[in-house]
RNA sequence: GGAGAGAUGGCUGAGUGGUCGAAAGCGCCACCCUGGAAAGGUGGUAUAGGGGCAACUCUAUCGAGGGUUCGAAUCCCUCUCUCUCCGCCA
């Protein structure tokens, strides 16, 4: 969410920083509730002023003994015309919520512009793609033999639902183990967190009220529930409603947990294989820091998610989304994008965000200051990494003329010390 | 699932219709005292929003929402959550 000081005060800025990430924003509706919000509230409160000393009086003459009946009715009235003023100005109010609670976070000016993918911009490649002498195959070719159960998945769940069995399925868990050793070891505090959350989590994190769609929710009794698509909205909502100490800042999370997506429309798009699922594992990390510190804490999670990549010696590149790519809440992003063979390119695998201010405020989570006045926190969030591509891009680049995969150093200690897995 | 109790500021806790945003204590901050500290003393110490250049001022908030009333932390209704006991259960 914005800062409505902002939008009052600088409009024609938002406009035009908004544009650069494809939104246009609706300044007449705005414009037109503001100024009723104005009027309303204003006289409103005037109104409840009135009522609150003409009630004080009637109070005090009651307990001298005097008659108060002059006092009483000259407020006779006045409660009709309120009750309609504060009925309009919640009416208002609301309305006003809903527009902000529908507009993105503006792109920090170090964002590249673009409207695309196409304009990101590569920081840095780390790792050479291995060469081969055999003829590649891509993860699902390599890991179905292994384990990787396709048809099962769909059978019990449909499209997008895969089961794993076998080396495959412990390969899997090997890697998110020691994702989440690693990003303890970095000072992340390891959480295990709700599966389900309630709309307001949800709104804290800025999923809803404008992505419903791509959440899967249940109903439970009267309430209605949603499978959270990160651990991003358990962890950062940690801190929803609260005034943290100063001095416990940077709090720093980690969780490793399933994240369930409708993938609503991206019919068509990765249907074969692990790349893209309605369930999958992600171990996430979170940062709640001082707003000075913001931008030195994303560069420092973008190297805890690298060094994972670094650790299974996998090559990637790390690159700077541009205004058009980034996500809702993002004031700035980098995607970690690990090398695949089989496609011959490299996908997404990490997303690192910066939304500054932006969750703090639909979560009112703030500290105190120096100054002992209350502001709000930055939060930053970011995969360290996705379990189930890096398990996709292992199958990929350690793969075997003899259908064998190797298994990277680091993870043989979490496989009981095997070095490879096969048939 | 059944029965009961409760929800007040950073914390403990008083407050059953009227100068209550709320006693008292603890904590915290500043100052005094001290060589320095402790103890003691004095004062301050919620959040959000509106108006104003500002000093300031107004409004809202006692779990949430509705109702009664000139006036609600206090009375009524609905809901949520917490705790205790019983039952069931991974």
């Amino acid at each position: 969410m914005l800062d409505i000081q902002t939008l009052r005060n600088d409009l024609d800025a938002v406009v035009t920083q908004l544009k650069s990430r494809q939104f246009d924003f609706d300044t007449a509706t705005f414009s037109a509730l503001e100024a009723e919000r104005k009027a309303v509230q204003t006289r409103t409160q005037a109104l409840q002023a009135k009522r609150n000393s003409s009630s004080k009086q009637i109070g005090i003459a009651k307990a001298k003994g005097e008659d108060a009946s002059a006092i009483m009715q000259e407020v006779a009235g006045l409660g009709e015309q309120l009750k309609a003023d504060e009925i309009r100005l919640s009416e208002i109010q609301a309305a006003l919520q809903n527009l902000l609670l529908h507009l993105p976070n503006i792109p920090h000016p170090s964002v590249p512009v673009g409207v695309s993918e196409q304009e990101n911009i590569e920081v840095r490649q780390v790792g050479v793609p291995r060469s081969f002498d055999f003829d590649i195959k891509d993860h699902t070719d390599v890991g179905v033999p292994l384990g990787l159960d396709f048809d099962t998945g769909t059978q019990l769940s449909g499209a997008r639902f895969t089961l794993m069995r076998g080396q495959v399925a412990k390969l899997h868990r090997a890697l998110a183990q020691f994702m989440l050793d690693t990003q303890e070891k970095h000072g992340y505090e390891e959480c295990y967190t709700p599966y389900m959350v309630n709309a307001d989590a949800l709104i804290g994190t800025g999923q809803l009220p404008k992505f419903e769609a791509d959440l899967f929710s249940l109903q439970h009794n009267d309430s209605q529930l949603y499978l959270i698509p990160t651990s991003e909205v358990t962890l950062t909502n940690t801190v929803r409603d609260a005034i943290v100490a100063v001095d416990d800042l940077p709090i720093k999370l980690t969780a490793h947990t399933p994240c369930f997506r409708s993938e609503a429309g991206s019919y068509g798009r990765d249907t074969k294989g692990m790349i893209r699922q309605h369930q999958f594992d992600k171990v996430e990390m979170v940062q709640i820091v001082h707003p000075e510190t913001s931008y030195a804490a994303l560069d420092e999670m973008v190297g805890h998610a690298e060094h994972i990549l670094k650790a299974l010696e996998l090559p990637y590149r790390v690159m700077s989304l541009c205004t058009g790519d980034m996500g809702f809440g993002a004031a700035k992003t980098y995607d970690l994008e690990v090398w695949l063979p089989a496609q011959n390119t490299y996908r997404e695998i990490s997303s690192i965000s910066n939304c500054e201010a932006f969750q703090a405020r639909r979560l009112k989570a703030r500290f105190k200051n120096a100054e002992g006045k209350t502001e709000f926190v930055h939060t930053l969030n970011g995969s360290g990494l996705a379990v189930g591509r890096t398990l996709v891009a292992v199958l990929e680049n350690y793969q075997n003329a003899d259908g064998s995969v190797t298994i990277p150093a680091v993870l043989q200690a979490y496989m009981g010390g095997r070095t490879s897995i096969t048939r």
